[in-house]
DNA sequence: TGAATTCCTACTAAATTAGTAGTAAAATAA
DNA sequence: TTATTTTACTACTAATTTAGTAGGAATTCA
């Protein structure tokens, strides 16, 4: 039960984009692909669901990149991890429970749901502040 | 981050030999596997690493099976996803820190460290006995 | 001795994750 | 205005992990 490259490289991202919140600059994907030693490429694909969430201030063109719209203890690890496409429910019936047969007589659902909630409650406790 | 079938399907058959641990009965994986809908081979494959925790007492031949060495109660959740084969950590460097060129560097370790351990621990709080 | 069972080794298929390639569109600094 | 830097978009491929299958040997007991 691991968390995804994709899931730890989001985290990486907006760590990076983060660090210069005070600064109000926009931090590009070629600086962080230095920096990090990630594929720029790679991290392009990322961003693209990190993109969705609204996270933030986009700028294109030289001296372009992103800028956070809030401020850094103002997003939590849970919705960054969720946001890069990485569901954090330990099996898929917790947000599904149409798709499975045995939905009714299951006797682990708790279980599952139990377990889904303390990650999710555990990451949305902790804030990319604290991460800096 | 998703449990695998292996562990959720480990959690089965223990469940399955568990019910009859009162009276004392072995229990096939044949029954199981007719019982549950999960084919024989692969129930097969599941139990090598079950095995391997030395969880049974084991009977061959003809109305032989698994019967457990200790109460239900005395089985955690935690160990049993553990023993089949399924890493509880959230990323590998939790167990294996060598493996990391930014070990020490790293801003991350500590939040995926905690978070492994807020699983285990919930898992490890859990009996078997809990979900008979 | 025959049926039911565990035990052992090897292989294959499916799904997911990780990563690459190429190009268009936008913005800006010189 | 033009070269450069950046994001935006679409499509493809490679690698790894997970899931599942196949066949038969060894053991036990009625």
């Amino acid at each position: 039960m691991k968390i995804s490259t994709k899931g730890r490289y989001a985290l990486t991202i907006m760590r990076n984009i983060a660090k210069e919140y005070d600064n109000d600059k926009f931090v590009s994907l070629s600086e962080i692909s230095e920096r990090e030693n990630i594929s720029l490429k790679y991290l392009e694909k990322i961003m693209i669901s990190l993109k969705k969430a609204d996270f933030f201030l986009v700028a294109k063109g030289k001296d372009g990149g992103y800028k956070l719209k809030r401020k850094p203890e103002d997003y939590s690890i849970g919705e960054i991890i969720r946001a890069a496409d990485e569901e954090l429910d330990v099996v898929s019936c917790v947000k599904d429970s149409k798709t499975c047969p045995a939905k009714n007589k299951c006797k682990t659902f708790s279980l599952w749901r139990d377990l889904s909630n303390e990650i999710n409650n555990f990451l949305d406790s902790k804030s990319l502040k604290d991460y800096l």
